[in-house]
DNA sequence: TTGACATATGCTTATATAGGAATATATTTA
DNA sequence: TAAATATATTCCTATATAAGCATATGTCAA
């Protein structure tokens, strides 16, 4: 089995860094012409559009067409099950670190009592 | 080019479902051997094995040897990365949301006066 | 209609999977 | 030493890129 489409999902859709990039530019909720994001980034136009069209089949990015141009706009809400997935380690970094260290040591503890390491005691 | 290795980076490691798993298994800051990660996962033995390659190569897990067993345990704040750029989105779904796209329709109004769609009226 | 402009798409190439099966490499125990 | 146990590694194959380049498609303007 191949590694999954990076259309398969958002999480995939954002490994690729360029893809992120372009996330940016349209951070800030308003909508951007293809040639609009293609001055913002150091990347050719095709490059661009591929990118977004990548977004675009995730749901990241819609699009509508306005003219001979065609406005993207970031679609936010699809971001939300990779804050709400990587949200839950959080209290691994904000304060009482120190706490939980030495939880996880002391259930390290406990399992190694348990652990056929040292079953000879049984 | 081709994608991105799965080792470049904490964002591509994270891309694949069965390491997401393979990290919520270990989310609970405590140690486990492989086989204790094969039991609470329906997959084989080499899989896990591979997949916990990656995790380690990108510092997402560290291993220490203990006896025939390799300890695996979270590194969580390799995922910080991942958290602090996603969280830059959060307000687009926490409450005001209605202000945010009312915002954004300004100014894609805005933006409409002077784009050539309406050059018509000059 | 013709040309200028904006965007998408097709093609090519190098590279990297993910998983299964088999096997190698420890390490422990009898 | 041999058997058992735990884990890693190798080989295999189908599949999917990302980027560059050329080109197709669509739209506006004169």
């Amino acid at each position: 089995m191949a590694r999954a489409a990076t259309t398969a999902d958002v999480f995939n859709a954002i490994a690729e860094p360029r893809r992120r990039q372009v996330i940016g530019v349209l951070a800030d909720g308003r909508e951007y012409a293809v040639g609009e994001v293609v001055l913002r980034m150091r990347m050719s136009q095709p490059a661009v559009s591929k990118h977004l069209g990548v977004l675009r089949k995730v749901g990241v990015v819609s699009v509508i067409r306005r003219g001979q141009h065609r406005m993207y706009r970031l679609n936010a809400a699809k971001l939300r099950p990779v804050h709400d997935w990587v949200k839950t380690f959080e209290r691994y970094w904000t304060h009482q670190i120190g706490q939980i260290k030495e939880r996880a040591e002391r259930n390290a503890l406990e399992r190694m009592v348990s652990s056929n390491t040292i079953k000879k005691e049984d």
